[in-house]
RNA sequence: GGGCUGGUAGCUCAGUUGGUAGAGCACAGGACUGAAAAUCCUGGUGUCGGCGGUUCAAUCCCGUCCCAGCCCA
């Protein structure tokens, strides 16, 4: 039988060292990199978003970093469309493909694939926005209700992005069920799959958020908001609705003081972080190294060398 | 040294005519399938400054001490 081409996959919480553990594994195994990363996708969001640097590009291929223009949309599907091309090709080179990324849908996407849905409907879903405006969120839900009671249950009434986004499917002709019947089976089978996840504690990630915040203004990230700014993207939609970009384009206006948008900046970079550990927690083949007892980046990327040796990912 | 005001959650404060307390922010936990760094849900975490007294019962009343601010010496 033809065996499965090996497949590493490195997630985690932002700030966690991700990147540096990836590039201490390309000093001992021949691998090139997968980002699996929801904002890293767009050019010109560089110093924000934490996205490796040119030295660490140069030291290992990178793929699906900056496919994308601001302004133009990018999403879970798309991202699941261009990774699995991207792996493909890296095993045409011989190499070990690396999935390494915080956002925990699109890693799903890949690995466990997406119910078949219509695509975004940009005027339908701005239409149903400014309906969620005017009428408020519980509206729509109320009228989600009665399309698709099933789906509505499963929603808060508040919860209008997922709102809009059934509204949208049940516009667009989709059979209600259609939705709990996709291609879940079959992604992860295609490959000898390891799904590595890097913690830390708490208070040291959060510590190590702080640092980081101040080094990304420090190296300018609040001239890179400006920068979007002028080029005219709106800061309440992707990718600028990101963390960080919100407040420091204000701040880049002289609307508020850089320091409240630095305190605001690590704040909700913490609570991302709690957000991407919930998610992760849930995904039970996930097996995890602390960064701080492996002894640092190099400690870590030694123990998945080990991981990935004894699945037989590689010689 | 004397007088006044204040001391309650991590912070800013409210409150209890005596029955061991609650808002905002901060923080913590959770959900999540084509926007996901998005969106949403849940939770009060406390020697009510210390010690005594009165009382069935004190964070609240009384005494005293400590701390902070202001005023008078």
């Amino acid at each position: 039988m033809v065996s499965r081409p090996p497949l590493l996959v490195l997630v985690g919480p932002t700030a966690v060292g991700k990147t540096a553990v990836a590039v201490r594994l390309a000093g001992l195994v021949p691998i090139e990199v997968v980002s699996a990363d929801s904002r890293q996708v767009y050019r010109g969001l560089d110093i924000g978003t934490g996205k490796p640097t040119t030295e660490e590009r140069a030291a290992v291929p990178h793929h699906l970093l900056d496919v994308v223009d601001p302004g133009e949309p990018y999403h879970a599907a798309r991202f699941r469309a261009e990774a699995r091309a991207a792996i493909t090709a890296i095993h045409g080179r011989g190499r070990l493909p690396v999935v390494v990324g915080g956002t925990g849908l699109y890693v799903r996407a890949l690995l466990k694939g997406l119910h078949p849905a219509p695509p975004a409907d940009p005027a339908l879903r701005a239409a149903l926005e400014a309906e969620a405006r005017a009428q408020g969120t519980p509206a729509l839900h109320a009228r989600l209700a009665a399309l698709d009671p099933e789906r509505a249950r499963r929603l808060h009434p508040n919860d209008r992005v997922r709102i809009v986004r059934a509204l949208e499917i049940h516009a667009l002709g989709a059979a209600p069920g259609d939705r709990t019947e996709g291609d879940w089976a079959g992604a992860s089978r295609s490959w000898r799959l390891v799904l590595i996840g890097l913690r830390r504690e708490r208070a040291r990630l959060n510590a190590a958020i702080a640092e980081r915040a101040h080094a990304m203004v420090a190296h300018g990230m609040m001239e890179e908001a400006r920068g979007l700014l002028a080029a005219g993207l709106d800061p309440t939609r992707p990718p600028m609705d990101g963390i960080g970009y919100r407040a420091l384009a204000l701040a880049a206006q002289g609307r508020m003081p850089v320091e409240e948008a630095i305190r605001r900046l690590v704040r909700d970079t913490t609570r991302y972080a709690k957000r991407q550990m919930t998610w992760f927690a849930r995904e039970r083949e996930i097996r995890w190294i602390d960064v701080d007892e492996a002894g640092g980046a190099d400690g870590a990327a030694e123990m998945v060398l080990k991981h990935i040796t004894q699945e037989g990912l590689i010689e």
